[in-house]
DNA sequence: GCGATCAGAT
DNA sequence: CACATCTGATCGC
C-alpha cells in the first residue's frame, strides 16, 4: 500500500534527503523542505536493496548501501531517496513520466530540460547538476563527468561519507576517450571500490574506428556526392539515420564541413532546440526544400538486426516523395555488420545507395579495457548484457573475465579473508553463505591483515604443530590444486596461523600475477608466440632474461612456500627470486620443470590436447552452436545420422561466414571450425582476435588468409612453442609452456586470477577444461599468458 | 477506466 | 546474443 502522503502530491521521501551544493549557485526549489520536520523519520538502519528483475544491471539498486538508484526508475521504491539519470535514452529513463513522485532526479541540464519538456516530469523534482561540479547528496559526494555518449550524458562518481569512504563509478553509457585520464575528478577514482561499466560492446569482436574517422567518411562522401551531382546538374537526397537523441555530432560536422543545413522533422527539432543545438547557427531547419541533407528515423533505411537488410522500397518512396531521383543514405551504427577493411560497407540498388558507417557512442572492447586499466577498480560490475541484473549471474561473471588483470585483485583477497574470518565464527554457514554475507557487509570491522607481521614474530618452524584440522580448514579456502605439501608449507611459514597462511598465499598469487602482467604490458603488441622446431621455451627465455632487479635478500615478508615449480626454476621473476632465497619448503614432486618431460618421464601432451579433452557428455546447452565437423563424413548420403551432422556443419559454416561477412573463404571457415570442434563462437573470436593481435594490414581478398588461421591454431598445437620476442622479460607464455600437464591447471588458474574459493566450482577440472572462458580471457587472446 | 508494464514491431 | 523507440495488448487496481 502506498503511503497516504503520496496522494497529495508531496513526495514523501523528500525530507529524508539532505542535499548540499558546493561551488554551486543553483537554487533548489525544494531545498527548503529539507529542513522541515520529518513526518515519517527514515529508518536509521540502511536497508539493503532487494534484488529486482531487469535486463540491465543499471536497473538494479546500488548494491552498496547508498540510498541511490542510477537509471533505474522502474525499480524505484521506498529504499531509495535520490535518483540519478545518466542520459536521456529510453532504456535508461524508463519509468519516468508525468506522474513521477518518488524523489529528486539528478541529471545534467540538457537531460533535465528534456525530462521536463518531453516526459513532463514535474520540474520541482528535477535537479540539474553541472558537469565536474561536486555536490553532496544524502551525505555522499557526487560528481558528474562527461561520458562522451549523447548530449548531456554523464558518468556519476559517488563517494560515501565517513572516514574510509567508498568510491563508486557509474559510467551510464559511455565511450572512453584518453582525455578521461586527465580528468581530475576521474583521477580521484582510480582504485575505486567498484566500476559500474557500460559493457555493450564487451567482446573482442567489437572494434570500430574513432568517431573522427567515421565523421570524415560521412563528410567526404557527402561532399563527393554534392560535387558529382552539381556537375551533372541533378539533385541527390542525402539521408542520415539517427534516433531521438544521439549522434548529433555527425549532423553538426556535416553541416559545418559541407556548408549546408540539415533538415529535421518537428519532433527532432524540438529536441535539438531543447538540447541547445537550435536555430542560432542556422544548422537545422524544418524546411525540407532548404537542403538536400535530411535526417531520417532509425529504422527507415533498413532493419538492423540480426544483420543489416536495406529497405530500398521505403527509401525510394521517400526519395520520390521529396522530389529526388537519386538518394544516398547513411546508417551510423556501432554494430559492424560488415567486416570489410577497405572502406565502409555500402549497399546499392539502382539510384539508391546506403552507407553503413561504424559510428559508436559506446566504448569498443579495447576502449573498455583501457578504461578499466586506467581506473583499476576493485571490481567491475557490468551494466549491459546481464540477465536479470544478477551481479553474480553467468553473464556478469563472463563479462568480468575480460578485465582480469586490469582490476585491483587485492580486493578479492580481502573479501576472501573476510569470509575466512567469518567462517570460524559461523561454522554452520556454507561457503556461499559466508561469501555472500561478507560481500554484503561493509568493511567496517576492518581487521589487520596478517602479512604486516614481521618475520621475527614468527615462531620457529620446529616448534610449530600443524594439525590435520588446520590443514583441512586452510585447504577449504584455497584453490583445489594446492596440495597437502604446499598447505603444510604455508602453515609452517605462517607459524600455524591459518588466516595468515591464506593471506600470504593470496598475496603471492597477486604478486605473481602482477609481475606477469607488468611484463605483458610493457610491449603488449609485440608479445607473440611463434612455433619453433627446436629448443624448449624455458631455455630460450632464461637466456633472454636480464634480471635487472635487486638481489638483496628478502627483508620482512613472511617466508613463503613455493607453490608451483614454475617459480622455482631459472625463470623466476623478481619477487620470486627474492623470496625464493628463503624458501622453506620446496615441492619435491614438481621441483623440475622442463618443456619436454614431467615427473613421470612421460612426454608432455600438447596444450591443445590438454585443453581440448572434451568430456564425454557434451553440454546440451551449447549444442546449438556446436557443430561436429567431419569432412570425411560428408559423402555418406545414405546415413541419416550423418545428414544431420552435415546439415549442422553447413549451418555452422554459413553462420561463421555470415558473421565475418565474406572476409574469409569457405575453405577457411571449414578449416577454422574443424579446429574449434565446430564451435562457431570460438571460431569467431579466434578470427577477430587474430586480426586484432596482429594488426593484419589487410590484403585485398581475405582479411585473414587461410594459412594465417592455421598458423594461429598451430601455435596452440605445437609443443615446442617459443615466443618471438627478444625482450628480456620472461613472459607468461614461457611459464605455461614449460609446465607439465599437472601444472597447467594451477598456472592457468593464476594467469586468469581465478583464485578465490567461490570460483572453485566453476573452474573445477572437467567442466573447466572445455570452458570457452579459457579461450576468451586467456590463451586465445594471448593476453594474460 | 486508468496507469503501469510488457511483448513485439519498427 | 539486441545501438533505441513506439504501439498496442495485458495486467492490476
Amino acid at each position: 500500500p502506498k503511503p497516504s502522503t503520496e496522494t497529495n502530491g508531496v513526495p514523501p521521501l523528500l525530507p529524508r534527503l539532505k542535499i548540499a551544493l558546493r561551488h554551486h549557485l543553483h537554487t533548489l526549489p525544494l531545498l527548503a523542505r529539507v529542513a522541515h520536520p520529518r513526518p515519517h523519520p527514515p529508518p536509521l538502519r540502511l536497508r539493503r536493496h532487494p534484488a529486482r528483475p531487469g535486463l540491465r544491471a543499471t536497473h538494479r539498486p546500488h548494491p552498496h548501501n547508498s540510498r541511490f538508484l542510477v537509471d533505474a526508475f522502474r525499480h524505484a521504491g521506498d529504499f531509495s531517496v535520490a535518483y540519478f539519470l545518466s542520459h536521456f535514452h529510453s532504456d535508461h529513463y524508463a519509468g519516468l513520466g508525468p506522474s513521477w513522485r518518488r524523489g529528486l532526479v539528478f541529471c545534467t541540464a540538457p537531460t533535465a530540460r528534456l525530462l521536463a519538456s518531453v516526459l513532463s516530469v514535474p520540474p520541482e523534482l528535477i535537479v540539474s547538476i553541472d558537469i565536474d561540479v561536486r555536490i553532496t547528496v544524502d551525505g555522499w559526494s557526487v560528481v558528474a563527468v562527461d561520458a562522451n555518449h549523447c548530449p548531456g550524458a554523464v558518468q556519476f562518481l559517488f563517494t560515501s561519507p565517513g572516514p574510509n569512504p567508498e568510491r563508486y563509478v557509474h559510467t551510464g553509457d559511455f565511450r572512453y576517450t584518453h582525455s578521461m585520464r586527465s580528468n581530475p575528478n576521474l583521477l580521484e577514482f582510480v582504485g575505486a571500490d567498484a566500476l559500474f561499466l557500460d559493457t555493450t560492446y564487451c567482446n573482442p569482436k567489437f572494434t570500430f574506428p574513432s568517431q573522427e574517422e567515421s565523421l570524415e567518411y560521412v563528410v567526404n562522401t557527402i561532399k563527393q556526392v554534392k560535387e558529382e551531382s552539381g556537375a551533372a546538374g541533378e539533385r541527390v537526397l542525402c539521408l542520415i539515420a539517427t534516433y531521438v537523441v544521439g549522434k548529433e555530432r555527425i549532423l553538426l560536422e556535416v553541416a559545418r564541413r559541407c556548408r549546408c543545413m540539415i533538415h529535421v522533422d518537428s519532433r527532432k527539432m524540438e529536441i535539438l532546440t531543447v538540447l541547445g543545438f537550435g536555430g542560432e547557427k542556422g544548422v537545422f531547419t524544418e524546411d525540407a526544400s532548404a537542403t538536400d541533407v535530411h535526417v531520417i528515423g532509425w529504422n527507415i533505411l533498413g532493419e538492423t538486426w540480426p544483420y543489416f537488410r536495406p529497405n530500398f522500397v521505403k527509401m525510394k518512396e521517400i526519395m520520390v516523395e521529396r522530389g529526388y531521383t537519386k538518394a544516398v543514405g547513411f546508417v551510423p551504427t556501432g554494430w559492424m555488420y560488415e567486416t570489410k577493411k577497405e572502406g565502409f560497407a555500402v549497399r546499392v540498388k539502382d539510384s539508391l545507395k546506403i552507407h553503413l558507417v561504424p559510428y559508436s557512442e559506446h566504448s569498443s572492447y579495447d576502449e573498455l579495457r583501457d578504461y578499466v586499466k586506467f581506473l583499476h577498480p576493485k571490481r567491475v560490475i557490468p551494466t549491459v548484457g546481464v540477465d536479470g541484473g544478477k551481479l553474480d549471474g553467468k553473464e556478469a561473471i563472463a563479462l568480468q573475465k575480460h578485465f582480469v588483470g586490469l582490476v585491483d585483485e587485492t580486493a578479492n583477497k580481502h573479501e576472501f579473508l573476510m569470509a575466512f574470518n567469518r567462517r570460524s565464527a559461523h561454522a554452520s554457514l556454507s561457503h556461499e553463505d559466508v561469501l555472500a554475507k561478507c560481500c554484503r557487509e561493509q568493511d567496517g570491522e576492518e581487521f589487520a591483515l596478517p602479512e604486516n607481521n614481521s618475520v621475527s614474530e614468527l615462531p620457529d618452524n620446529s616448534e610449530i604443530k600443524i594439525t590435520e584440522g588446520m590443514k583441512k580448514e586452510l585447504s577449504d579456502f584455497l584453490p583445489s590444486w594446492v596440495n597437502q605439501d604446499q598447505i603444510q608449507g604455508l602453515l609452517m611459514s605462517s607459524g600455524g596461523d591459518v588466516v595468515q597462511s591464506a593471506s600470504a598465499f593470496f598475496e603471492r598469487e597477486r604478486d605473481f600475477f602482477e609481475e606477469a602482467n607488468v611484463s605483458n604490458n610493457e610491449k603488449p603488441k609485440s608479445v607473440e608466440i611463434r612455433t619453433s622446431d627446436h629448443g624448449s621455451s624455458a631455455d630460450t627465455s632464461s637466456q633472454q632474461e636480464v634480471p635487472s632487479f635487486s638481489q638483496k635478500p628478502m627483508e620482512h615478508s613472511a617466508k613463503l612456500v613455493n607453490l608451483t615449480p614454475v617459480r622455482m626454476n631459472s625463470n623466476q621473476t623478481k619477487k620470486e627470486r627474492k623470496r625464493g632465497s628463503s624458501t622453506v619448503n620446496k615441492s619435491k614432486k614438481k621441483g623440475k620443470s622442463t618443456a619436454s618431460t614431467e615427473a613421470g618421464g612421460r612426454k608432455q601432451p600438447t596444450i591443445t590436447n590438454y585443453f581440448g579433452r572434451a568430456p564425454a557428455a557434451a553440454s546440451k546447452s551449447e549444442s546449438a552452436n556446436k557443430v561436429t565437423v567431419d569432412p570425411h563424413q560428408n559423402n555418406g548420403e545414405n546415413n541419416n545420422q550423418s545428414m544431420d551432422i552435415v546439415e549442422s556443419h553447413k549451418q555452422g559454416v554459413d553462420q561463421l561466414l555470415q558473421i565475418v561477412d565474406g572476409s574469409m573463404s569457405r575453405e577457411s571457415a571449414i578449416s577454422l571450425l574443424e579446429k574449434t570442434k565446430g564451435d562457431v563462437n570460438v571460431a569467431v573470436d579466434m578470427f577477430y582476435s587474430k586480426i586484432q593481435n596482429n594488426n593484419v594490414p589487410d590484403s585485398d581478398k581475405s582479411i585473414v588468409p587461410q594459412n594465417t588461421q592455421n598458423e594461429m591454431i598451430d601455435k596452440y598445437d605445437n609443443t615446442n612453442m617459443v615466443h618471438n620476442s627478444s625482450q628480456a622479460t620472461p613472459k607468461m607464455q614461457n611459464f605455461l609452456l614449460a609446465l607439465s600437464p599437472d601444472d597447467v591447471l594451477p598456472a592457468v588458474y593464476l594467469c586468469t586470477n581465478k583464485i578465490s574459493p567461490d570460483h572453485e566450482n566453476m573452474l573445477g577440472t572437467k567442466h573447466w577444461r572445455q570452458s570457452s572462458y579459457i579461450c576468451y580471457g586467456g590463451v586465445a587472446r594471448n593476453e594474460q599468458i
